[in-house]
DNA sequence: CATGAATGAGTCTTCATTCAT
DNA sequence: GATGAATGAAGACTCATTCAT
């Protein structure tokens, strides 16, 4: 059987390439340091994923995964549309001190690997993007909108909260989170002008 | 006179390598690319900048500076914040289409090259923070905020326009410039909910 | 284990290393030929050895060490000074047909490869005339000498030594090494008016 | 005419290229530096030497004429063999301190630069080798000798003169040069045992 | 003649990947 | 299955030399 023990090596593979690709970026991390970091051989890695940029994927597609089932999770029992974008915002926060380059990767799905990888990047953005778009559908009680105005709505909410995020865990200073979540809503809700 | 052609050759290594740095991202990019893009050999380059990561911060710094220049010529003769935030976000747009990597640089300001340049990145980054912040401050009939608010709203506005930009960019689609920004400073401005 | 088969692969590379840097000299050594002579790949050369400067260090310290141990081993058993030296001498031949560069670098010990391994090297070369000289003092019959003389005709038998053998060596001609050998040491010991 | 001014620049070219082959070894001379010392500009070189392995050469081949007919010019007038030697001892201390790398060169004879200049070079060797023989044989009362023990003996002279001179030259030491050229060559006239 | 900007051949070194043990 | 020693393709960078001005 390929089971447990075989389940447990892959996950700790990924966690240690999660945590070097997010501090140390795609080019910047040897898979050397991945096998060390996991407490196992370099060849070892190969008879897990195919090559460097396969796990690099893996590693953006179970962080993504992860983060969208995060997000539904969290938001679950929440009607308020305010209360739901706080929750992402809150959630996002301690997931970008986790996850840091995974989200990054997201917010700029940029070619620091290849084109392919950067299109691919592409397409798992756009399924944050749609569920922002959906939460938002859903619980505004505005009529209903042009598509492409939610869409616009959800980047731009989304473009925001990473922005703030980044600046926040990259200081590595204490702030509030509720106050700053608060913050960030109000001012996708309400504009700045009126906060 | 080492002026004139010296200067030319200078700009149109920075030209070719702000092109290619921006396709390819910094790792990806070769010397050698950049040389041949320039119409030059390849030791040429080491006439004009020390090394490759000089001459990539050489790119982000001039395109820094062509884009703070850029936004405080063009926002000159407005008084009203909303049309001063509309102008950034449409020279922002055509800036993107030419020089996308510095401003996704300077978004995300992440180790791709290492941890000073990181460091000397992000503090551009804060220039541009600084000058929108500065325009908020002084074209908003609020009464006097909190210098950490008028920060967090520029923080909103500059990630919001930049996801926004990133993604028309990135599909390279016709799309209304005036009308996506009236809608992005809107959102900022008056909130999504009054829209 | 890491033993036997690494230790040899090491030692190969160094043999190697020391045969071409003795015969092309430093700068004109590539690591591409030193991999070829040692049979294997460029890269293996890098999981022994750092740098190609500091395989050349390496070069010269195990070579010192055989040299300095040869030379005490060699001497074992003999008591007049004049014995000794012959055997040092023919010692050294032998030494430097096999490791030449070895040898002269420590002779000239002179920045052929930077201002640090240029000291690095004059540091092994005082061990040789330390060697000597307490040869030297151990064995002579004179009243006790200023320790400063007896350093200078080190330097001086060292020197001799080498200009000769280098001759030799250089010349790759027949001769007796026992004769030449023996007028060496009698120059040195008895002057060359008496000989 | 390529008269005076031609020559001076020319000398002053060699003059340059002499103390910094001396200073940093041949492979790390750049002909910028030369030129630079020289003030002049690099292309200039190449109109009065050919390349820099020529440049080298000529470098030795002047400098070893200077130090022959110093050496020659230095000793007239005297008859002892004692004396003379003295003479050249000391005269080759002061060569050393300015032109230490073509008499190190000399006395190493070894492919830093290649297989070819390495024999040139010794050609030039086996010049100062034969002055010195002829030297000693001229003035020394001993019944006609060996050929080929003159020679040994020139080479042993020669070969402690350099060792002692290049350790005394590179600690920069203070010493007594009337001392030290005494005791050198009376250990190599009476040997150590006798003095 | 003098210059120094331009050039590219030549090298060291890194690191993802393979494969024998 | 697990390992890590071996590999070599790939790329940044140097510097002697050329040649247009």
């Amino acid at each position: 059987m390929r089971g447990e023990k075989q389940e447990e090596k892959r996950s700790s593979i990924l966690e240690a390439a999660a945590s070097i690709f997010s501090n140390k970026g795609y080019p910047n991390t040897k898979m050397q340091d991945i096998a060390e970091k996991a407490g196992i051989g370099k060849g070892t890695i190969y008879q897990y994923f195919k090559s460097k940029k396969h796990l690099f994927r893996q590693v953006i597609k179970e962080g993504m995964n992860f983060y969208l089932n995060g997000i539904k999770n969290e938001i679950k029992g929440y009607s308020d549309l305010k209360e739901i974008l706080k929750v992402i915002v809150k959630f996002s926060f301690s997931f970008m001190e986790k996850h840091g380059h995974v989200l990054r990767m997201i917010a700029s799905h940029r070619s620091i690997v290849d084109e392919n990888t950067m299109k691919w990047i592409y397409d798992r953005k756009t399924k944050v993007i749609s569920l922002i778009s959906k939460i938002i559908a859903e619980n505004t009680e505005k009529t209903p909108q042009n598509v492409n105005d939610i869409n616009l709505a959800a980047y731009c909410f989304f473009g925001m909260m990473i922005s703030v995020i980044q600046e926040k865990v990259f200081h590595n200073r204490e702030f509030d989170i509720e106050e700053v979540s608060e913050k960030i809503v109000n001012i996708f809700l309400r504009g700045y002008d009126k906060i």
